[in-house]
RNA sequence: GGCGACAUAGCCAAGCGGUAAGGCGUGGGUCUGCAACACCCUGAUCACCAGUUCGAAUCUGGUUGUCGCCUCCA
């Protein structure tokens, strides 16, 4: 398996560092409103990423955090006039709620950085104690040119940095680039005591602690969006490394931007779209869907048009399925002979889809393969095709849209009686050649927000 | 100013030296009472220029254009 390493700008063959296992960290939101589109996108390529390991037979310790102190949440909190915790807990909430609806699994721990602020403590000490960061009047700061490699990961030159540029350097700072591990309290936000004095960490020291509470001191994979790369990356390896003297992460993995009409997304522009109001006009499966028809690294553009078409492709994968659940239903018996050329196709596509995941988590040429096993399934599977290559069908259909975090099977729905009724009346009246009423019930459905489908294996229906 | 990415059909998007996957859409057709689904057919020489090579969308140089990071940001 090969992955896209940021740190070597190479791929790299996957070698994980205990045999059948891997160590996951993806930086996660600051909760301090519902969760963007944008920050759904790292959500759901590394998930994809992770259920891909798992498919492989890995386990998996997935672990991603919320940063639940910080400015804008302490600003929100101020707006709304409620406590800083009680806007990151509801957030916090929504949040979860928003990647079940993205179908995206629930990490291994989701720890929260004010729940974790004795093992900052701990660790701004050890950076002190190694001479790695110094304090100044309840500040405490990285000592960014003690640190040699600072700038591996961004492939950044400390002096060819620019420090200051477009940013106040503050007086008391040994160098322009040295950043904040622990800043005092200011009137009306939260604090912990520290040696330094009442204060709060920065914010790339809580993904260094929490990624070696939760996976140790080095980790297989660290993954991000793209943005990410500096300074947050770069200065949790600077501190990482710095306190336990061990490589901080083998890979690492960032995802590139979703934009919005061709505009990168931000609020000054108003083109925001929150995962929630997304979610009133789609199934959020079709936001998974589309988001994985890019890889992972190319810039992706968000429009309504776009999410047309992946609505249309999915529901063609969709369909398919719910014709192979009704075939399979019915099927009988086992492989015959002169199928046995297309289970063996069946395998092609498989492996097909494996190459595409292989080689850096081409989800876009994934979906390739599933769409020509769908194809060739809806040409080959017949009424008279065996149980045993309908199974086949299912069973690789159903792998492949797992990795994916593609739902193939609608929930079993009970129809309430009235629409049993009226669809029995319909399939009467097309019998008896009365199609006007036929056609006036379907009318009368679609209004309930049923839509009707005569199928070779009989009459479907499902939800608009 | 420094660092980096990208430019493939109407739209989206793979491709990583051997002769352009896949999806959506369009148009035509088959099937079905109609519709929907499905199936068949329908489309590009890969921003431009110059090189390297038997051979380049794929490598090199240049031009143009778009974008990102260097500041909180997924």
């Amino acid at each position: 398996m090969k992955l896209y390493n940021t740190l070597t700008k190479k791929k790299e063959e996957f070698l994980p560092i205990e045999e059948g296992k891997v160590k996951m960290y993806v930086c996660g939101p600051t909760v301090y409103n519902y969760i963007h589109i944008g920050n759904a996108r790292p959500m759901i390529c590394f998930d994809t990423v992770r259920r891909y390991f798992e498919y492989k037979g890995y386990e998996v310790n997935y672990v991603s955090n919320f940063t639940d102190v910080d400015d804008k949440i302490i600003n929100k909190a101020i707006e709304e006039g409620i406590p800083a915790s009680d806007v990151a807990e509801k957030y916090i909430r929504e949040c979860k709620k928003d990647m079940a609806d993205l179908n995206i699994k629930p990490a291994t721990k989701n720890p929260k950085a004010t729940e974790e602020i004795s093992g900052m403590l701990d660790m701004i000490q050890t950076l002190i104690q190694k001479g790695y960061a110094y304090e100044k009047s309840g500040t405490v700061y990285f000592r960014t040119r003690k640190f040699e490699h600072y700038g591996k990961l961004s492939k950044k030159n400390l002096d060819e940095l620019e420090a200051g540029k477009r940013i106040a350097v503050e007086e008391q700072k040994e160098d322009a680039m040295d950043f904040v591990l622990w800043k005092p309290k200011k009137e009306g936000e939260p604090y912990w005591e520290s040696p330094w004095g009442n204060g709060r960490p920065g914010w790339h020291i809580e993904c260094s602690v929490m990624s070696k509470k939760y996976l140790g001191d080095t980790i297989d994979i660290h993954a991000g969006g793209e943005d990410l790369i500096f300074p947050h990356h770069e200065n949790e390896i600077a501190q990482s490394e710095a306190a336990n003297g061990a490589e901080f992460a083998h890979y690492w993995l960032h995802n590139a931007f979703l934009n919005i009409n061709n505009k990168k997304m931000s609020k000054s522009l108003g083109n925001f779209f929150t995962v929630r109001e997304i979610g009133e006009k789609y199934d959020l499966q079709v936001l998974r869907f589309f988001m994985l028809s890019a890889h992972y690294r190319s810039p992706l553009n968000f429009s309504e048009d776009l999410m047309e078409s992946s609505k249309n492709g999915l529901e063609r994968i969709v369909t398919a399925y719910q014709r192979l659940q009704d075939i399979l239903k019915r099927a009988e018996g086992e492989l015959r002979a002169e199928e046995q050329e297309k289970a063996d196709k069946i395998q092609d596509y498989v492996q097909k889809f494996q190459e595409a995941m292989e080689d850096d988590f081409n989800t876009a040429d994934a979906i390739a393969a599933i769409f020509e096993l769908v194809k060739f399934m809806n040409v080959e599977l017949t009424e008279e095709s065996s149980n045993a290559l309908a199974q086949c069908f299912e069973k690789n259909m159903k792998a492949l849209a797992e990795v994916l975090g593609i739902i193939l099977q609608q929930q079993e729905e009970i129809l309430d009686a009235e629409i049993e009724d009226l669809i029995q009346e319909r399939q009467e009246a097309r019998k008896s050649k009365d199609f006007a009423r036929a056609d006036e019930i379907r009318d009368v459905l679609l209004e309930k927000g049923i839509v009707l489908k005569d199928t070779r294996e009989g009459v479907q229906w499902k939800r608009v």
